[in-house]
DNA sequence: AAATAATTGTTAATAAAATAACATTGTTAT
DNA sequence: ATAACAATGTTATTTTATTAACAATTATTT
């Protein structure tokens, strides 16, 4: 039997946070540091140290006594819980301003994840490259996700267009959706989907910020 | 005393679906709907219908039996508590492809709720305009804000230069932020910050894809 | 007119996540 | 050598969020 089955029970949250700590430890190791508490770690994103330390009890990772964690050790263990041992290819459908912003965001940087085909109707945009993912015509999708065993597919078309391409990406075998539309899409129960609304963002941030505002005001006229 | 701060205490999760309640509603408005019911709104979200009912509850409103929520009431309402009166000016820092896309994504959606300024370093982006938004010298960052009176900042520069733009922001007398990029900004507790980071929800899909793929053989192993 | 079904609103229960508490253990200082 | 300190690892507690249960009510059907 197998260990890999161990980490199928661990928090959304900390699936989350142990990617934004391996992103943290990266920095890190590459300005020369070998080891890190989890203060320090808790710093730089925000939250407390128990927290970082009850995530890494939870994955089995133990540090040292007044030496904190090793972090080359660190990183690869995170890489071997949340990444995929052959590596997964991802595609990006919709190559506009958001899906470039992506691709950019990205290139390079988890070679276990990389974005190797980007789809649009636009002829311009056909056949060229950005950064170095060729952009396909969309009408080859179901084609080239076969042909490639992309898994993923991250959606950035315009909105009218969420659900039919969802569709499409479902009939081409895709495992995971991510979608950045603003419109909520529908997928069968075995492909994992994950919304992602940047308007809904900002107005949950202009909602605390006006309750700051208002909280001010009830202070300065007491 | 005034009702206002009847809404301070409700869930951070609720003021998020608050906001996606709205999208949804606004477009069955515009196909005419008049009246919805907690399980339709649920569907859209991807949520149960006890959910959508429970933050209505926290509310405050009331539907009707057997005809559901009056779409334009609960609309007017969700405005009430979510948007902000005078309404609220937001600045995109770092006119890039990702500020672009937030920019045409954005325009005219939220009338309290409008980008007004642009900042860029780049010679050749300064002074243009996009999708309405005029796109200033970053030097003159502080100078804009405090004449418009803008209250929110999205940062979407390069990673290296985030911390400094945030810097830049609060000096400037910012009071929320949103922070595209994929370095964690520090700011003082009177600035509400969000960040978000591509990379860590693209991991996230890609570690319970791996999951199913896992399931999926444990089953035809058996 | 009675029975059935559909829906809301609310309380109660459960689950998930975060935080606190604290025992343990090396390290440093005295 | 001892005390004080600073860190980890883990259990217990609290808080937050979700789901279940169900009473109340109205519309529809028989």
């Amino acid at each position: 039997m197998e260990d890999r089955g161990t980490f199928d029970n661990l928090p959304h949250k900390t699936i989350a946070r142990l990617s934004q700590y391996r992103r943290a430890l990266l920095l890190c190791l590459s300005r020369g540091k070998s080891h890190i508490f989890s203060h320090e770690i808790a710093s730089i994103q925000h939250i407390t140290p128990v927290q970082v330390r009850r995530d890494l009890m939870l994955i089995g990772y133990s540090g040292t006594l007044r030496k904190g964690y090793n972090i080359k050790e660190l990183i690869n263990l995170i890489g071997n819980i949340i990444d995929s041992e052959e590596g997964i290819k991802v595609a990006i459908v919709g190559m506009g301003n958001l899906g470039r912003a992506l691709i950019n965001y990205f290139s390079g940087k988890r070679h276990k994840l990389s974005i190797i085909a980007g789809f649009d109707t636009n002829p311009d945009k056909i056949g060229n490259t950005m950064n170095g993912v060729p952009c396909y015509s969309a009408t080859r999708m179901r084609e080239i996700i076969e042909k490639e065993g992309i898994q993923i597919a991250i959606i950035t078309v315009p909105a009218e267009n969420a659900s039919q391409t969802a569709n499409e990406l479902v009939a081409a075998g895709i495992k995971g959706l991510l979608n950045y539309t603003p419109k909520p899409i529908d997928v069968p129960e075995y492909v994992y989907l994950e919304e992602y609304d940047m308007i809904t963002t900002l107005e949950k941030v202009a909602f605390y910020v006006k309750m700051k505002t208002l909280e001010e005001e009830d202070i300065t006229t007491i």
